[in-house]
DNA sequence: CAGTGGTCTAGACCACCGG
DNA sequence: CGGTGGTCTAGACCACTGC
């Protein structure tokens, strides 16, 4: 436990870091309260409690009061995904963005939409299905149903010239959504607009977002075939 | 703008997402600064600053020194994935876990996993293939290359009473990972294995982790048809 | 250069909860 | 009950970076 460097919190959290690595502290054992770790490191209980934080959020530490802090048994447990803008995903590769609606009207939405969205049955909410291509090239297939209830504007709404996506990122400030990733097979309509074989494996992202108690919006999205959603921890 | 309740990091973090919320700052817009806050809600500038890190961290502000704190324009951008505990997440819906070894052997990679695990051509290292259940179904079918290099005592571990997975978190401290999400269609013998049909389309979950420096697995997880991995923000 | 966020400190009080 | 983490404070200095 040498403390070679000044005193910062990320210098308290790398030695944390390597003391676990190094199994000086293993697996589930308890490590030395703020109070000692604070002397030990010559600096302020706060920068330690801030190091600690830290690094109970990324998983790597249990800690309970009293019980104090102990190394996780299972470390590493959670991944951040960044939810990608498919414009700057796109052009962040260097590739042309574009969109272009295929389908913009009222309807009915299937039931587990309506669920989803607290819907009473039989009602008509905005129903958008949207292309968007990287150089031309098919990207990523949106399906999308708006509460116009909650979002009357966005019946008058332009999408051409902004994307559905960006126009309620601007337009709503939601608070809260719920995501979710499962492996799909594109139907033949599916297909023929994302220009790949019918029943190719997809990835699908589906997401509903809220705003307090209003749901918003659900989204589908069909990414083309090879698309790996990425994430480092 | 009111202060009705009393000073807590919280309390303020509260009420900034009001203002947000009800567009009294709208997206891109500039927010006062963090002394003036503090004077405002009557609390210290570092409760201030813990509140508005957080927000940031959440991604609805962003903030940069000297040119001060803006509403993001696209919030909601990131979702935390807890990486599922297979043995948690099938007793936690209260169904019998089990698992088998369907392979193992020392082979060589193939060369995408061999640079994955920054290994030379040609190398042999563990390779396991296991099969977790949920009540006897099919749940999840992994394929996993472990650095036996790096991780010598894999070659002895009994992976039967504690499944490859469970083995290794408890074993190595890894710190790292990278993941990655894509859709997958089903060969004749993952659909053997998964007791699907073949080409059914799969959510595959690739993940390598490494403890420093060292490569230590990397896993393909095949889940069976209908999976929808969740999160919520 | 000067204004803003980022961080550290020393001390304090509190909330929780294990023994 | 008492030990531990959680948080707040007031003040200070620093690191960036827009102007």
């Amino acid at each position: 436990m040498t403390e070679s460097e000044r005193k910062t919190w990320l210098t308290v959290q790398e030695e944390v870091r390597r003391c676990i690595r190094q199994r000086i502290w293993k697996p589930g054992e308890l490590i030395p309260h703020e109070a000692d770790l604070a002397r030990e490191f010559g600096c302020a209980r706060a920068t330690v409690n801030r190091a600690l934080q830290g690094l109970a959020d990324a998983g790597l530490l249990e800690r309970r009061r009293k019980a104090g802090t102990r190394v996780a048994l299972t470390p590493a447990r959670k991944a951040e995904f960044s939810i990608p803008i498919i414009r700057e995903e796109i052009e962040g590769k260097g590739h042309r963005f574009d969109h272009r609606i295929l389908h913009r009207h009222m309807s009915a939405p299937p039931p587990d939409v309506l669920t989803l969205l607290h819907l009473a049955n039989g009602r008509k909410i905005l129903h958008l299905q949207t292309l968007y291509t990287a150089d031309g090239r098919p990207y990523v297939f949106e399906t999308r149903w708006i509460n116009s209830t909650a979002v009357p504007n966005a019946l008058d709404a332009d999408f051409d010239t902004l994307s559905p996506n960006e126009w309620l990122v601007r337009e709503v400030p939601f608070d809260r959504g719920d995501f979710a990733f499962s492996g799909y097979a594109a139907t033949t309509a599916d297909a023929k607009v994302l220009g790949c074989q019918p029943a190719d494996a997809l990835l699908m992202m589906e997401r509903t977002t809220q705003r307090g108690e209003d749901m918003i919006t659900y989204v589908r999205l069909l990414f083309h075939p090879g698309y790996r959603m990425h994430t480092r921890s």
